[in-house]
DNA sequence: TCAGCCTATTCAATTTGTTGAGTAGGTGTC
DNA sequence: GACACCTACTCAACAAATTGAATAGGCTGA
């Protein structure tokens, strides 16, 4: 039930087409919640049934005809009071963790492989967030900024994806370097 | 497609029935992946009709009869092909930061009280890893362990698992920090 | 000029995940 | 001795997520 609440809450930001939102909401780039294009245009589509969104088609020049979706009076009463609804308590739910948890029985050498990406693709995500950071701040000091900004709602979730990411590079060097140790010691012990 | 490779990881562990499962994927629990009992029960179903574990009835005393299930020979091979596969990128997913990320159009006074419940939880969930990782250590230290143990897959788990929740912690706390500072300014801003 | 990518969306099929109830005996407790 | 809770599972129905393909014009570079 949180993918309709995180759509409310990304057009907080405003007026936004499902493709938009499809890249907002992509697993490369997303800070609070991610989602595929389908669902995206479905949600919108229930959302728009339920007049939590109203939608209007934008003709363009050069470019396909797109439907732009705006949070309505009853949208934003809808998502203040999911802010008060107790959260579900949310677990891990990460492929690679699967792996490293089955690693003694597979590859080493292909599972560092894995983990030196993954540590690639946060080191990707982090420059992103950082960009994202800057633009959010517009020139102001963190401290400031969360004082007197507006809205603090996306700067919070960026910090938890930041961390979060930043704990990923940690964990990947970590268990990089456990590997590496375990190789050199079998080579010691079976020396062939 | 990684439910299925999670139960079979945790069989490295050893035997276990359904109901094992469901205890150890329960969301409160969970460090390397999550799931309901009914999840479970379907996949185990699945992973029998493959040939992937085998099932075994097993009479107790004083309790209902059990299916016990254990990991075949060609569910390991499965496995550990399956660590060799590109894990999917995983993406946040978190309710609670669906929230805060609306935050700004909900009631401060409800968020914080979310905020601190959460904290609460990912203290309790630091309290079992931490007897968990004890029983792994087995008095042993950590690097002593990391370099010898059989299976290292547990423990790195673990130490994400707990990586996680720390960073959570200190999260729920700069939230509160900030939320705290701005009540105050806009209580002097806004006297009554 | 043709291949390949970008915008922008839709349809259909399948797999996963969630929710609620039901069965059935045993244990603990007030 | 009534009620709640624990072990151990099953069935059914529904909601959500994933995957793959299709459409269709414009744009970019070799």
């Amino acid at each position: 039930m949180s993918l309709k609440h995180a759509v409310l809450a990304a057009l907080l930001e405003g007026e936004a087409s499902g493709y938009d939102l499809a890249k907002l909401f992509d697993a490369a780039v997303a800070n609070f919640w991610s989602a595929t294009p389908q669902q995206l245009y479905r949600e919108l589509e229930r959302l728009a049934d339920e007049e939590l969104v109203s939608a209007r088609l934008v003709a363009q020049e050069r470019r396909p005809t797109k439907r732009v979706f705006a949070l309505t009076e009853s949208g934003l009463r809808a998502l203040a009071s999911f802010t008060g609804e107790p959260p579900r308590p949310t677990a891990v739910r990460d492929d690679l963790l699967v792996k490293i948890q089955a690693l003694d029985c597979g590859d080493p050498a292909g599972v560092r492989e894995l983990v030196e990406e993954r540590a690639a693709f946060s080191r990707g995500k982090l420059a992103r967030y950082e960009r994202l950071r800057e633009r959010l701040l517009d020139g102001r000091g963190e401290e400031e900024y969360l004082r007197r900004a507006e809205r603090v709602g996306p700067y919070l979730t960026l910090l938890r994806g930041r961390a979060f990411e930043e704990e990923n590079l940690r964990w990947c060097a970590r268990v990089l370097t456990v590997l590496a140790e375990r190789e050199a010691a079998r080579g010691a012990a079976e020396p062939r």
